[in-house]
DNA sequence: GTGAAAGCGCTAACAT
DNA sequence: ATGTTAGCGCTTTCAC
C-alpha cells in the first residue's frame, strides 16, 4: 500500500507538505513543491486512506442517507436528487435501505455515526417497528443530539434537526379544489399511513377544502394504505366491489394512484369518466401512465438540494433546534382528473 | 466522545480486553470480566469508531455497491437483494448511484477503495463515458487487481473478479420459442445497448432460436434502446407509425416492455391480439401491468446472495482470475404472449 | 486471562 | 514555505 510517506519521500518533502497540497491547506505551498507532490502522487498511484483521515479529523465528509426502500419511485427520485446535490458539494453519500423496518434504520444510523459521518438525512423516518422493540431510531437520535439531521417525515421524536417537507396542506387543497371544479361533490380519499406528517397534512387539505365547499367530509369514503402500488391495487379491487359512494378520489401519492389505475382498468372502469383522480408527488411515471395523472408536483430537485444545504448549515453552527421548512408544490393538470387530453 | 479507554477505565480492565470482548477475540476473556465490560459499554453508550478500526485492521467489513440508477426497478430489486444478503452476513453496504456515468462510477470506486472496503459489486458496469474521458472505471480496476470484485455486466476489462449473470442465451431462447409456439413467424426484437454482455447473449438466444426454426433472423425488425421505459415508449411510438413487419416482439427487459405497452395502448393497439410480447427479468411490475407480462424470470434473490458469497470467497483466497458464473432463469407465462389469462 | 505498547495513515499545531 | 511530531481510537503481538 502506498502511503503519504512514500509520496513525501519521492517528492523530497515532508509528509506535512503532502497533506497541505492534498487538502489545499491549512498552510500554503510553493507552486514548484506542489507540482512535485502532485507528480509523485500520480507516479505512485497514491490514494489517501479515508479511514486514517476520518480518524484524525474526527469527522468524514460523508452524508448518511436512509431511504425506506428503492422500489418506490418517489423515494428513488428524492434519493437521487439528494445524492446529486451532496456530490456536487463535495460530500460522499452513503446510502442505507431501511426496507420500512425501524430496526434496520436504526442499525444504519449506528453504522453511519460510527463512521464519523457529518450528517444524516432520513427520507420517511417513520419505519414500522417490529412490535417487540420500540422505535429504536427515535431513541438513538434523541441521545445523539450532536449530528446534523434532516428528516423528510417525520422528524424523529426528541431529536434536534429540521423537518423538510413539501407544503402539503395547500397542495392537497389545490388538488381537491380542482376536482370540485370539475363538478364532483363526492370526493373520497385514498390516504397513506397516519403516522406520516405528510399524510396528516394532505388529509387536512382535503377535509378543509370540502368543508369550505359545504361538503361533509365525514361522510366521504376514506381508505388508507401504504405507499405501495401493489397494496393500493388490492385495496382498490376490494373497494370497487361494493357500490361506489364517490365519483372522484384524492390519492395521497402517485405511487398509490398507479395501483388504483391498474385496478380500475382490471375492473372495467374507464378513467376519468367513471372515476376522476388527482394525486400527489409528481413522479415521472405520472406522465407515462394512461390516463396521465393530474398531480401535485413536488419540487424534488430543490428538496434534495435544500436538504444538503441544511446539513451544511447545521455543520457550521450546531446545535440546532427542531425546525420545519416547507417548499411549495404546484398542481400539474393532465387527464386523470377529467381535463381534456 | 466516549472511547474505548473510558470503557476500560470504568470496567477496571485494560483497553485490550475491551477489544477482545467487542471482537470476540482474538484472546479469550473471563465471563465475569466480559460482563463488566459489556456493562460499561452499555452505561457509557459507547459506540466504536469504525474509522479507527478500519485504519488499524487495514480493511473494513463494508461492501461497496454501485448501481447505474435507482429508477430502474430491476436494478432496485437487485440492489435490495444484494443489500439483504450482505447485511445478513454482517457486511455493511455502501451504495453509489452511478447515474449511467462512467466518471461517477469511477469516483465511487475510488471512494470505496479509499474507505478500505473489502469488496466491490458493480451492477451494470457499462456506464456511458462522457466522450472526452475514456472508461475510467476499467482503468481503475485494472490497476487495482487486489479488490474482491463481482460485476453483473460486464466485468471491467482487464480486471480480476467474477462476472455474475443470469443465463441469458437459454432464457432468451425459451422466450422466443414460446412466441413461435403461439404461431408467430415474424418475431422482432427490442434490444438493449450492445455493450452489455446480457444484450449480446439475449440477442444470440433470439437469433439462434429463429434460425433453428428456419426463420431468417436478419430480415426481422430489430430496434435498440436503453433500459428505460420512457425511451422505449418514444421508440415504440415511432416504430408503430410505419407499417409493422412483425406480429410479436422479444423485448430485452421488462422495463422496456412496460414502455412498449404504454406506447401500444396510446397507439390504439390491443395486446396481445395486435402484438404479442415476451420480455426478460421478471420484475414485480410485470405482474401488475395489463396485459401481464410473460417474461423470463431471473432468480434475483439468489443472484444477490451469490454475489455476496463470491465476494467472501475472494476475500478468503485472493487473488482470483476472471471467471463467469451463470444462474438459470425460468419463463413465466402470463398474458402478454397470447396465453389465456 | 490480562496488560503494555507499538503501530495503522493522516492532520495540524508548533517550530523553524 | 516547509519540517517535526504528537496525537486520532483501535487492534494485536508480546510479555506476564
Amino acid at each position: 500500500m502506498v502511503t503519504r510517506d512514500d509520496v513525501a519521500r519521492l517528492a523530497g518533502t515532508s509528509t506535512a507538505v503532502v497533506s497541505y497540497v492534498l487538502n489545499n491547506g491549512p498552510r500554503p505551498v510553493a507552486a514548484a513543491t506542489r507540482r512535485r507532490v502532485l507528480q509523485a502522487v500520480e507516479e505512485l498511484g497514491y490514494r489517501p486512506n479515508a479511514a486514517a483521515r476520518a480518524l484524525s479529523r474526527r469527522h468524514d465528509d460523508v452524508i448518511g442517507l436512509i431511504v425506506p426502500n428503492f422500489d418506490n419511485p418517489y423515494f428513488a427520485a428524492l434519493g437521487t436528487a439528494i445524492e446529486g446535490a451532496a456530490t456536487a458539494k463535495g460530500f460522499t453519500v452513503i446510502l442505507g435501505n431501511a426496507r420500512h423496518e425501524d430496526d434496520r434504520q436504526a442499525a444504519y444510523v449506528e453504522t453511519f455515526l460510527s463512521r464519523q459521518c457529518s450528517g444524516l438525512i432520513l427520507v420517511g423516518a417513520a419505519q414500522e417497528s417490529d412490535g417487540r422493540n420500540g422505535p429504536r431510531t427515535n431513541a438513538l437520535l434523541k441521545r445523539e443530539q450532536g449530528v446534523p439531521l434532516v428528516s423528510f417525515d417525520p422528524l424523529p421524536n426528541g431529536a434536534r434537526g429540521t423537518l423538510l417537507t413539501p407544503d402539503n396542506v395547500p397542495g392537497a387543497a389545490a388538488a381537491v379544489e380542482h376536482l370540485l371544479g370539475h363538478g364532483h361533490t363526492r370526493v373520497g380519499m385514498l390516504a397513506g399511513p397516519q403516522k406520516f406528517k405528510a399524510v396528516q397534512e394532505r388529509e387536512r387539505g382535503w377535509r378543509e377544502t370540502l368543508e369550505n365547499a359545504e361538503i361533509d367530509a365525514a361522510s366521504q369514503t376514506v381508505v388508507r394504505c401504504r405507499f405501495d402500488r401493489y397494496e393500493a391495487f388490492d385495496l382498490t379491487e376490494r373497494l370497487l366491489r361494493s357500490p361506489r359512494q364517490f365519483t372522484a378520489l384524492f390519492i395521497h401519492t402517485d405511487e398509490q394512484a398507479i395501483g388504483v389505475i391498474h385496478a380500475a382498468r382490471a375492473a372495467g372502469l374507464t378513467l376519468p369518466q367513471d372515476l376522476a383522480i388527482v394525486s400527489f408527488d409528481g413522479i415521472r411515471e405520472a406522465g407515462l401512465i394512461t390516463p396521465q395523472l393530474t398531480t401535485v408536483q413536488q419540487p424534488i430537485t430543490q428538496l434534495g438540494a435544500r436538504a444538503v444545504d441544511l446539513i451544511q448549515k447545521q455543520i457550521a453552527r450546531r446545535p440546532t433546534n427542531r425546525t420545519t421548512e416547507r417548499l411549495t408544490c404546484e398542481l400539474v393538470t393532465r387527464t386523470s382528473c377529467g381535463c381534456p387530453g
